[in-house]
DNA sequence: ATAATAGTGTCTATCAGACATTATCGG
DNA sequence: CCGATAATGTCTGATAGACACTATTAT
């Protein structure tokens, strides 16, 4: 398949590096930025004020600035815009490139091709909305519909254990109760990728930790993993496995200032070690059923 | 930091999804091909015609085609130009996603974001050169050097067993032989985030099969692993262990129609089986000097 | 015969998971 | 005292790695 005549290949060659000769390619950021509330994972949405999609939820994003940013800098730029942090708070979220979606329709008006980000943040105030969106919000990833799915089914990829929350209900679509319909564009899509790659980073770093404040107890760092995987773990189990990977946690020395309602023995006080990777990793519960 | 005022932000709402408005950006995507040749990890890689880094190798790429291809189409158009494969014969090579680089300045002549692409491919004829590349050609790993480094320099990151090669000879720099020198822009980066994203993948899927034929034997595997991890490994214990894994392989019946050389009883053949995941993986051998 | 390779067997240290136990707290 | 939780201890099955061994072929 080499060159067969002078088409696009040789329009190309022809045209160097200005795509001015070339209709246009947009380049956005989109954030999955997670978090989690009362003990529930949820992700920063923004509501669409305009069409298409109008009414409809979102993830952050916009425009990368041509020739003023990277593309870590234009995510960083709109997670701050989102939800009002300041640089030092931001500087204890985790951002990461999740990867890039670039289908030639996946927005309607022109070809957009959206570099996504994936965010693990710890418990943050109300978000606030910037830029061109009507509202923005922390919605349960549960409340959302799976991309491809008529809006009240919702299998495997998102959400398998503790069911808690008032899902269900049915007021309407506001952040933090029920439904919250399927996303724009294919937001929903990005977003199980980022909800995958969250359960796995976990699996092998510590980033579990960003999910919680400077100090945190091993009970509260167990919920998490219980949280993101959508599994119970066994408490003693995991409070000796994650003791025993070095540079996973490291003592505070100090102990809870009281212990939970129901009684109990203060619990002592970690935080992040330095390690960057898990050796040897914490395995998620068997999924053997998964993709073979 | 929310909306501090009417700038640039304001601007980006006014101007909607037009970037007409703006400066523009390019988008290309760039493939980081690995195959095996002579048991040593190669690259496909270009030489570039004009400036800037005129001479030097660069990865294959190339722009998106606005409104007409996905990024995925884009790859694998842009590894066939230059590969010379049909359809067919890309079938059998894997390609994924990378990751996003995008950077205001990699590209001195204006914003490019690339979408790089890493592919796995059997042994493959030489390659051609397609679009306004000079010369392509697969480079032994090895003899480029990684980017931040003086040329002569070699450090961690790239190959670090089995140096048989003819590194250090030193008849200028044509493929398969000595240094390459450092690739143009920031490829170098992209070939190390590359190497690195294929040493941990086939950690856990059964992606070193996409180096070989149809079929193999275990010790041709082994030689993959071997060669792509720069670690030799334990024979026994890695056939072992590769049969016991559901899905990873499975038996042809057939053996070998001729042992080694240097004689050896014949060995038996087997084809990639249905798994597309490892359970459980295969780890590397102890890097635990690893990042912490 | 010798050397090299394919494939299997055995032993041990390590680890994940199930389960039990002890200690500390609130009600 | 009772129930719940934090933290540790014990046991077992599975596994990775070291090592040994047999079988098969070229030279």
């Amino acid at each position: 398949m080499a060159e067969p005549d002078g088409g696009q290949a040789e329009r190309d060659f022809l045209a160097g590096y200005d795509p001015r000769a070339f209709d246009p390619i947009a380049v956005t950021v989109d954030v999955v930025a997670l978090t989690l509330r009362a003990g529930r994972l949820h992700v920063l949405a923004v509501e669409r004020g305009g069409p298409p999609f109008a009414g409809r939820w979102a993830l952050p994003g916009g425009f990368v600035r041509a020739g003023r940013e990277s593309l870590d800098e234009a995510a960083a730029r709109e997670l701050a815009e989102e939800t009002g942090l300041d640089a030092a708070a931001l500087d204890r979220v985790h951002l990461e490139q999740l990867g890039s979606y670039g289908g030639p329709r996946r927005d309607p008006r022109m070809h957009v091709v959206s570099v996504a980000y994936l965010a693990f943040a710890p418990g943050l105030p109300d978000a606030q909305a910037g830029g061109d969106a009507a509202g923005a919000g922390w919605l349960p990833v549960e409340a959302i519909s799976p991309p491809g799915q008529p809006d009240h089914v919702r299998p495997r990829p998102f959400e398998q254990g503790r069911r808690t929350g008032t899902y269900g209900g049915g007021t309407g679509r506001r952040p933090g109760t029920d439904s919250a319909g399927r996303l724009a564009f294919d937001h929903g899509l990005i977003l199980a990728d980022g909800l995958e790659r969250a359960r796995a980073k976990i699996e092998y770093t510590p980033l579990a930790t960003a999910f919680l404040g400077e100090t945190f107890t091993i009970t509260e760092l167990r919920e998490v993993y219980e949280t993101v995987w959508g599994a119970e773990l066994h408490a003693g189990n995991f409070h000796r496995k994650v003791l025993s990977v070095p540079g996973f946690v490291e003592s505070t020395g100090e102990t809870e200032s009281r212990p939970g309602s129901r009684g109990g023995p203060r619990a002592r006080l970690y935080r992040a070690g330095d390690a960057r990777l898990l050796h040897p990793a914490l395995l998620r519960p068997d999924r053997e059923a998964g993709v073979r």
